[in-house]
RNA sequence: GGCCCGUUCGUCUAGCGGUUAGGACUCCGGCCUCUCACGCCGGCAACAGGGGUUCGAGUCCCCUACGGGUCACCA
C-alpha cells in the first residue's frame, strides 16, 4: 500500500507551495488507493501547532481533499523519540557530547578561518572519561565518516553524497532533551508507514541525515521526490511580498479551489499538451516521476485564465455554492441560471462576478457620469422617453426573446439603429456603459422593474 | 566558500539522436457585436555559452556562466 504525508511546520497558515506538495502527495497515494497522512512539525514548541493544523485543515477542506487518519502532532511524541535515543545510546550508535554553544561557536570560527567546513569534529564520540562539570550535554549520533550515501530520488534522478564533505556527528537530542529535525522525520516517516516521501527539494541535503537516521535504527527507506519549488514572477524566491501566500487568500479573492489546484498541479508538472484537469483526471494522470528538475514561476495571469476558464464551464450548482462561501446568496433568484450565463463569461473571479451581479441585482444609485456625457444627447433622450412610453403601453414582457422582438418592431416604426437607444437602456438599467446583453438585463430585472429604472434615468437627466 | 540541484519563447511547458522546435498564458492584429466580455482566426517570441561524441544533437559527455538549495542545540 502506497502511503504518503504532508508534514509542514506550524507557520499559521497554508502557502501555495506547501498545498502544491500536499497536492502531489495526494494524488499520488489516491491513485494507488492508498493513504495520505497528515503530520505536523511541532517539535520546536514556539507557535500554536492547533491553530496551525486547523489552517492547514481549512484549507484542505476548500480544496476538497482529507487526509486520512488522525493528525500527528510531533510535540506529543518525545516519549517514542525518547525510546529511540536510548536504544541508540544503549546500542553504542550514539553518544553524549558536552561541548558549550561557544566552545562550538569558536571551533566553526576556527575552521571557517581555515578555509575548512564547519563541522563537529567527534571529539566525545568515544568519550569514556569523566563527564566535565555543569554540561548538559547533547546526544550526537554516530555518523559514518567515510564512503558515500546513495538514493535514487524520484524526480531528480541518481542522487551521491561524499561523507567527508556532507556529514558530521549531528545532534539528535537538545541539552534539553527535545529531539531535533532531522530525527525525528526519520522515524516517523518509518512509523508512519511511509513508502514514497514527497516534499520540496529545500530537503534534499537533509536526506543523507535521515538515511543514516533509517540506518542506525533499521527502518526500511522509502522512496524520495524532491519537488523544485516555485518562484515569484520574477523568477526569485516566492516570499510575502509576492501577493496571496495563504491559500484561503485565493478564496476571498475569488478563486475556485477547481482553478488553484489545476494552476498549481500544471506548475512543475504537465501531460502532453493538456491544460485542464479535473481532481479525477489529476488522480489518474499524475505521476511524480513527470515532475520537472528546475523550479517553476508562480504566473497569476495564467491563474486568473484557467479561473475565468473554470467560471464559464462549471455547473450552475457549483457557482451558487462557491458564491455563498463567499456571502452571496443566489439560490433564491428566480433568474439566477440566466444571469450566471450572462455572467460566466464576463467575470474571471467570483469577486468580479458579485460586483457584477449586485450592479443588475440593485437599482443604480448614480450614474457613469461619462457614459451619460457621451451617450444622452436630445435625440437619444427623447427615443428613450418614446421607448418607455410605448414599453408601457405594450405591458408585460417576459424573456430576452420577446423584449428583443419588442425593440425591433420599435426601432423599426421608428426608422432608427439600435446603437442608439441601447446605451441609454443600460445606462437605466445599470447605471454605466457596461453590462451583459441589454435584452437578457431585462429579463433578469423584469418588466416592473424595467420601466422603474428608466423613469428614474429620465428623471435624473431631465 | 564546500557540497548538491537546475538552465527550451517574458511565463507554464511538449520534446525522450533526424521536428518548418509543438501547445498554453500574456501581448499585438482581425472577425463577431447593443457596450464590455466570451468565442473564432492570425501574429510576435525560445533550445544560456563553449567544446566534444555522432553521418546527424534541444536531446549524450565535459567545461564555463548564471540561478537556486543546504551547510544550526530551526524545521
Amino acid at each position: 500500500m502506497r502511503v504518503t504525508r504532508f508534514a509542514p511546520s506550524p507557520t499559521g497558515y497554508l502557502h501555495i507551495g506547501g498545498l502544491r506538495t500536499a497536492l502531489y502527495s495526494y494524488l499520488w497515494a489516491k491513485k494507488a488507493n492508498g493513504k495520505f497522512l497528515l503530520r505536523i512539525e511541532d517539535t520546536d514548541q514556539k507557535r500554536n501547532s492547533r491553530e496551525a493544523a486547523e489552517a492547514i485543515e481549512e484549507a484542505f477542506r476548500w480544496c476538497g481533499f482529507e487526509h486520512d487518519g488522525e493528525v500527528i502532532y510531533q510535540s506529543k511524541r518525545f516519549d517514542i523519540y525518547k525510546k529511540y535515543i536510548q536504544q541508540l545510546l544503549d546500542e553504542g550508535k550514539a553518544y553524549y557530547c558536552y561541548m558549550t554553544l561557544e566552545e562550538l561557536d569558536e571551533m566553526r570560527k576556527a575552521q571557517q578561518a581555515k578555509g575548512e567546513r564547519p563541522r563537529y569534529d567527534g571529539r566525545y564520540r568515544d568519550f569514556c572519561g569523566e563527564a566535565p562539570e555543569g554540561v548538559e550535554p547533547v546526544v550526537r549520533i554516530k555518523a559514518p565518516t567515510s564512503g558515500v550515501i546513495e538514493f535514487v530520488d524520484g524526480i531528480k534522478g541518481e542522487m551521491k553524497f561524499n561523507v567527508e564533505d556532507m556529514l558530521d556527528d549531528f545532534i539528535i537530542a537538545r541539552s534539553d532533551g527535545t529531539p531535533t529535525y532531522n530525527f525525528v522525520v526519520a522515524i516517523d516517516d518509518a512509523l508512519m508507514g511511509l513508502t514514497d516521501v514527497i516534499r520540496g527539494d529545500d530537503h534534499l541535503s537533509n536526506t543523507p541525515k535521515q538515511i543514516v537516521v533509517y540506518e542506525a535504527l533499521g527502518f526500511e527507506i522509502p522512496k524520495f521526490y524532491h519537488v523544485p519549488m516555485i518562484l515569484n514572477p520574477s523568477g526569485k524566491k516566492l516570499s510575502k511580498r509576492d501577493g496571496a501566500m495563504d491559500v484561503m487568500e485565493y478564496k476571498r479573492m475569488g478563486y475556485f479551489p477547481e482553478a488553484l489546484l489545476n494552476f498549481l498541479v500544471r506548475l512543475g508538472w504537465s501531460y502532453g499538451d493538456q491544460e485542464i484537469f479535473t481532481l479525477k483526471e489529476m488522480i489518474e494522470l499524475f505521476d511524480p516521476s513527470d515532475i520537472n528538475k528546475a523550479p517553476s514561476a508562480y504566473n497569476p495571469e495564467k491563474l486568473l485564465w484557467i479561473n475565468a476558464y473554470y467560471m464559464k464551464t462549471l455547473p450552475y450548482e457549483r457557482i451558487i455554492e462557491a458564491l455563498k462561501d463567499l456571502g452571496f446568496e443566489l439560490s433564491d433568484h428566480p433568474k439566477r441560471e440566466l444571469l450566471i450565463d450572462a455572467l460566466r463569461e464576463r467575470a474571471k473571479t467570483l469577486v468580479e462576478f458579485i460586483e457584477m451581479a449586485n450592479k443588475i441585482i440593485h437599482k443604480p444609485e448614480s450614474y457613469d457620469p461619462k457614459a451619460v456625457d457621451k451617450f444622452i444627447n436630445e435625440e437619444s433622450k427623447a427615443l428613450l422617453a418614446e421607448y418607455l412610453k410605448s414599453l408601457k403601453a405594450h405591458g408585460e414582457i417576459g424573456d430576452a426573446e420577446s423584449f428583443e422582438a419588442f425593440i425591433k418592431s420599435f426601432l423599426d416604426s421608428h426608422g432608427v439603429k439600435l446603437k442608439i437607444l441601447a446605451q441609454p437602456l443600460r445606462i437605466s438599467m445599470v447605471g454605466s456603459s457596461v453590462s451583459p446583453s441589454i435584452y437578457d438585463t431585462m429579463e433578469i430585472i423584469g418588466y416592473g422593474e424595467l420601466v422603474e429604472r428608466i423613469e428614474k434615468f429620465l428623471k435624473h437627466i431631465a
